[in-house]
RNA sequence: GCCGGGGUGAUGGAAUGGCAGACAUGAUGGAUUCAAAAUCCAUUGUCCGAAAGGGCGUGCGGGUUCAAGUCCCGCCCCCGGCACCA
């Protein structure tokens, strides 16, 4: 009985069934081959966009290939529910932050249910649980008691717009990463996770993740930026000795002034009780007014000023100007650096407008630089000049040489530095999780004890959300805050600042293989059985933020004892983004494509199948204008197809014996070479050439018949086939065909089909005949032909022949595809 | 400026140094239909040619090779990251 292709039932019955028998839950412990696969759990921002369409779909895609290729699979799901934007729900529109979170997560899990995602939905975790965050507040303690985690008064990147500090990581080009606002700076007691203590692990241990782009890893170095060099002291005169970092120690005989940050602690002291001291106060307060973006703008003129002392250059004693300038930062290496502007194009520019002197110190081998006339730093290779014991070494040793003797004398000594700074974790937010310490006038900082976990957040109905500025609300709800010291037991205050939401997402996946555990963040015995992740996908918006701060607590957990694998995600699919018109879906922009609109018209299976077939899975993708009308003619035209080609011949009869013809041939031996190549393009990942061979073999299916074709045998294996290639893709369709057939069990536990070596095989080839680099023939050749008999055939060709001028002169065979003649 | 990725028909995109444009959409013509939809067939890089056939063609300019979208050198443009990091 034929039937119609009735998307939105089959699936809306597939899915409950899926859902409501727990298929997709995984053990404990896996018995076979494990495969761990997470994707990056969503923010629970509203319903279901694009964006977490074409990640869940491909994610899900690659979970369900590798169950039916015979691996143990777990692939849980869960939410990154702590953070701003239900913060702002509630300020903006007096919601509590908690209702709205939770009623977005049950809109999304049912939306990724609809979509057909094979996550183990028993495994379920959401980051704004009690439960949950309890093990953040366990694992700040830990971090605390092994000197990882540091209160410090420092200048933060305040965002106004969301009245919060960021960590480094979220200032984009000076602006905040999650609103756009200027970033500006302020100096407020905050905490810190010792994150630059892990750096060169950091660093050295990207060379583990074999499965990461270049780009990605470039992202990480960049990011790390590791720098090798030396630090040098430098004698003030009449003072204290300051320390400079610097990569080109070969160059110190060029230095010619001394520049320091004009925060540096030091300034105040060097000018202290001397006509420089307004001068001083008057250059920071105008330093300070500036913006991070104007601070850092290379295009605007360099600001600084002469202290009116002296240091002195330790390798030759002569005695340079002191001053302090903008353009160099606090927080980098020391803060001082020792000005070379023949070889540093920033101290070139400084020294031109100072009217500094300017020494060349490494003369070119091409063109011979002239100091008073330079206008552009020479920082090529070359030789040493004016560098007494020096002179005439190249740049290449000399870095290295010059610090050996700087040590050797006791002036300097190789160092390194790094452009990442320490993790500043603190939020002044509500929704986040509460910093589990206690501040007592008797004790000072005292953590709160591990048994009284977790610190659970007051109500919101007891917060005022509209704190005063740098506070966070959390300091308005009096009951909360006023607490016991730990300790002594007198009236204290706690700490009111919540954790940057990275801190959730930091170890979420280990929580995954133990998600109930009340003793324990999760048992390292269950996580040890499915750790490393073999397959993590997600956006590449977090190649600097979440993935090199779960590689930071992976490395701590590693030292702590809780976690085997030095890198937490060796395999990572970065996947594009969805734009259109080339700009971010947005309502606001009113460039969307509603998922729940597609299910209806099209199916989730349709809308997977078009996003799929529209490219690599980590190429960008922009959505065409005409929408969710897209999906008709690409992939629920073709799926229709396909569902024909079940429907009219699943009732053909058996007629008993095997005989086969040469069209039964044909189409046994495409299917058999398509199993072969559609395996390889799975494991590619690129299922959209996988899609376009399918395309090809329900083609030759539907020509079978016009060919001499219908052995239902044949037919049998090929829709079958055909079903279980695309059962990981479009699953619901498979899954409704595949039991149509008669089978009691599901498609999705069926194994991956073999193909037959000598089947997959062509016995036939096309050969191409080139003639001085021109294809002049194609001949059909059998698969096993000769060199010679390829060349007896090229040269018999008339084609080829009329544009032979008698023998070639060369002939390059390449068997059994090409015969390349020069004439 | 430094680092990474990219530039192929009308469109999305295929091509271990070996027939450029697989597959699909769109378009054009045809079959079917009272008509439409759906379906099926054919054509579809470009130029010359009635055809057979031939020339040109993967951002630009060179090179290596029997053979280059692919490798090398020099550019241009687009996307992303980092950037007064000493």
């Amino acid at each position: 009985m034929e039937r119609d292709y009735e998307h939105v039932a089959l699936e809306e019955r597939w899915m409950k069934e899926w859902i409501d028998h727990h298929y997709w839950a995984a053990p404990d412990f896996p018995k076979g081959e494990k495969r761990y696969t997470v994707t990056m759990y969503p923010y629970p921002s509203g319903d279901m966009h694009m964006g977490y369409v074409e990640i869940f779909t491909i994610h899900d895609v690659i979970a369900r290939s590798f169950r039916m290729q015979g691996h143990e699979v777990m692939n849980p799901i869960g939410f990154d529910s702590f953070g701003l934007p239900a913060e702002n729900a509630a300020i903006q529109r007096g919601l509590d932050p908690k209702e709205w979170t939770y009623s977005n997560i049950d809109k999304l899990y049912s939306s990724a249910q609809r979509l057909g995602c094979s996550f183990d939905w028993d495994r379920k975790i959401a980051t704004s649980d009690p439960e949950y965050y309890k093990w953040n507040q366990w694992f700040f303690l830990k971090f605390y008691e092994r000197g990882l985690a540091y209160k410090k008064a420092a200048a933060a990147n305040w965002c106004p717009n969301d009245k919060t500090v960021l960590a480094n990581e979220q200032v984009i080009a000076g602006r905040c990463e999650r609103c756009g606002a200027e970033v500006t700076k302020r100096y407020m007691a905050q905490w810190f996770f010792k994150i630059t203590e892990y750096a060169d692990r950091l660093l050295d241990d990207m060379a583990l993740n074999e499965g990461w782009t270049e780009r990605l890893k470039t992202l990480q170095s960049n990011w790390i930026g590791r720098s090798f060099g030396a630090e040098v002291d430098f004698q003030v005169e009449d003072g204290d000795p300051i320390t400079v970092y610097t990569t080109r120690p070969d160059t110190l005989w060029g230095a010619t002034f001394f520049v320091m940050a004009p925060e540096h602690p030091l300034a105040e002291e060097l000018v202290k009780g001397t006509d420089k001291e307004q001068e001083l106060a008057a250059f920071k307060d105008e330093v300070a007014k500036l913006t991070e973006i104007d601070r850092t703008s290379t295009e605007r003129p360099k600001k600084g000023m002469f202290l009116g002392r002296y240091a002195i250059n330790p390798v030759n004693d002569e005695r340079i100007q002191i001053w302090v300038a903008d353009y160099v930062l606090m927080d980098y290496g020391t803060g001082a650096i020792m000005a070379v502007p023949a070889h540093d194009q920033r101290d070139l520019d400084f020294a031109r407008q100072q009217g500094l002197p300017v020494r060349v110190v490494v003369q070119s081998p091409d063109k011979e630089l002239v100091e008073d006339t330079m206008t552009e730093a020479y920082v090529g290779p070359g030789s040493l000049v004016s560098s007494g014991r020096f002179d005439g070494t190249s740049v290449e040793t000399s870095v290295k040489d010059v610090t050996d003797w700087l040590e050797t004398e006791g002036r300097g000594k190789h160092a390194k530095n790094f452009r990442i700074r320490d993790w500043l974790i603190s939020r002044q937010r509500y929704w986040g999780t509460p910093i589990p310490i206690v501040f007592c006038d008797d004790c000072g900082e005292v953590p709160v004890p591990l048994d009284q976990l977790p610190l659970e957040l007051p109500d919101s109905a007891s917060v005022d959300f509209n704190s005063a500025e740098g506070e966070s609300p959390l300091a308005t709800a009096t009951d909360w805050v006023n607490a016991a010291c730990p300790n002594c037991g007198k009236p204290a205050r706690r700490e009111t600042d919540t954790m940057d939401t990275f801190v959730d997402s930091s170890w979420y996946f280990h929580r995954y293989a133990d998600p109930h555990n009340d003793d324990a963040p999760f048992d390292p015995a269950k996580s040890d059985a499915w750790m490393p992740i073999d397959q993590y996908s997600g956006g590449i918006e977090h190649a600097v933020m979440h993935l090199i701060y779960a590689r930071f607590f992976q490395k701590v957990l590693m030292d702590m004892g809780m976690a085997k694998d030095p890198e937490p995600f060796p395999h990572l699919l970065n996947q594009g983004l969805i734009t259109m018109g080339g700009k971010k879906m947005s309502k606001s922009l009113g460039n969307i494509v509603e998922p729940q609109e597609a299910f209806q018209r099209f199916g989730a299976d349709s809308l997977r199948l078009y996003m799929l077939f529209s490219g690599p899975p980590d190429a960008n993708f922009d959505w065409p204008a005409e929408g969710v009308d897209a999906i008709g003619p690409v992939a629920y035209d073709w799926l229709k197809r396909v569902w024909r080609l079940c429907e009219e011949n699943r009732d053909l009869v058996d007629v008993g014996e095997l005989h086969l013809g040469p069209a039964d041939e044909a189409l046994r031996r495409h299917l058999h070479r398509t199993i072969k190549v559609v395996t390889q393009d799975y494991a590619a990942f690129s299922f959209n050439t996988a899609i376009a061979r399918l395309h090809e073999l329900v083609n030759q299916a539907y020509r079978y018949k016009t060919v001499g074709g219908g052995n239902p045998q044949v037919l049998r294996e090929v829709i079958e086939t055909l079903l279980k290639l695309l059962a990981p893709m479009t699953p619901y369709l498979a899954e409704e065909q595949w039991r149509r057939l008669g089978h009691e069990g599901s498609i999705h536990f069926e194994r991956w089909p073999d193909f037959d070596p000598a089947l997959a095989t062509d016995d036939e080839v096309t050969m191409v005949v080139q003639v001085n680099g021109k294809v002049r023939d194609t001949i059909k050749v059998p698969a096993d032909v000769t060199e010679e008999r390829m060349t007896e055939l090229a040269l018999a060709s008339e084609k080829v022949r009329s544009h032979l001028d008698g023998d070639p002169k060369k002939v390059i065979v390449k068997p059994p595809k090409l015969v390349s003649l020069v004439a």
